[in-house]
DNA sequence: TGTTGTTAGTTACATTCTCAACTATTATCT
DNA sequence: AGATAATAGTTGAGAATGTAACTAACAACA
């Protein structure tokens, strides 16, 4: 059954890996100079740029960041003025969270700085060979864990 | 244009992360849980099983592993005996690695596991589409840093 | 021979991640 | 009401990573 020429380059996990890594770099160059800012600071930015105020936990599951690394960002986040954190009345275990004006400049920025760096990478493609690309991509992270042992 | 739109699940590194980290979380719990290994200690291990005895640079080199990464993974991959470090006599800055017997059969069986892993994966897309996707995958990385502005 | 530069590999330090334990608040069930 | 469980979020310890500085061995050239 297993063939001894399997190399790691045909592994799709490392593949993707790989190609995650690259296409990641010049953005997280950017980010990283420009505002010292994380992998996962950015993200909780984004989504609360994107989708508008919204709690800890709600990021949480819509991003699939562990909660731990969400609560760093946002202390990070809050500490630079990015944001801005409101108890909620109604049960006070949750937080609004809400970018500051300061946050929102930031998030259009890095927006349009991600769309940049996304149409470079789109170049090099032609339209049909993104299309599987992205299906693909999504059917894979959508298969979750899957993949019996 | 800037579309106001641009959501981070359009963003090509955002699903390229997302999709690795879905597809290796398997794997890496197998490895993890059965050999209490390092993601750069198996690759490292890959490597020498698959292509044969070699220095610490060549994994570098072959890999785009750092050396401080290869360095760290090979001492511990010693410490648990499954290679051992071999001085060039020609040349004493290098050490030549080799898997013991006991690091080949881990090894195989890791490899075994790659490939069932790898099998599941493609189970999930149209042989096309499969090709397109590592095509696109493989493009990506060797583009490397690239990526203006 | 001696100086300078290069390469292989290790070590140190600061940052980030993971995982488990913890506090505070709300929900449930009797 | 009172005990138990669940949820939101934080904190702390240990592992992993990245970066830079370091040692040791070789090369090249005066």
């Amino acid at each position: 059954m297993a063939k001894s020429d399997f190399d790691i380059g045909d592994f799709l996990p490392y593949a993707l890996n790989r190609a995650a890594e690259a296409s990641s770099r010049g953005f997280q160059r950017y980010y990283k100079a420009k505002y010292g800012m994380t992998r996962t600071e950015w993200r909780v930015l984004f989504h609360l740029g994107r989708h508008g105020a919204m709690t800890a936990s709600a990021i949480c599951r819509k991003s699939d960041i562990h909660k731990t690394k969400v609560s760093r960002a946002v202390a990070a986040l809050d500490k630079r003025r990015l944001l801005v954190r409101r108890p909620v009345e109604a049960d006070r275990r949750h937080e609004t969270l809400t970018l500051t004006n300061a946050g929102q400049t930031v998030y259009r920025d890095l927006a349009q700085a991600a769309q940049r760096f996304d149409a470079d990478l789109a170049d090099l493609f032609a339209p049909e060979e993104q299309a599987v690309l992205r299906r693909c991509l999504a059917r894979i992270a959508a298969q979750g864990d899957g993949a019996s042992g």
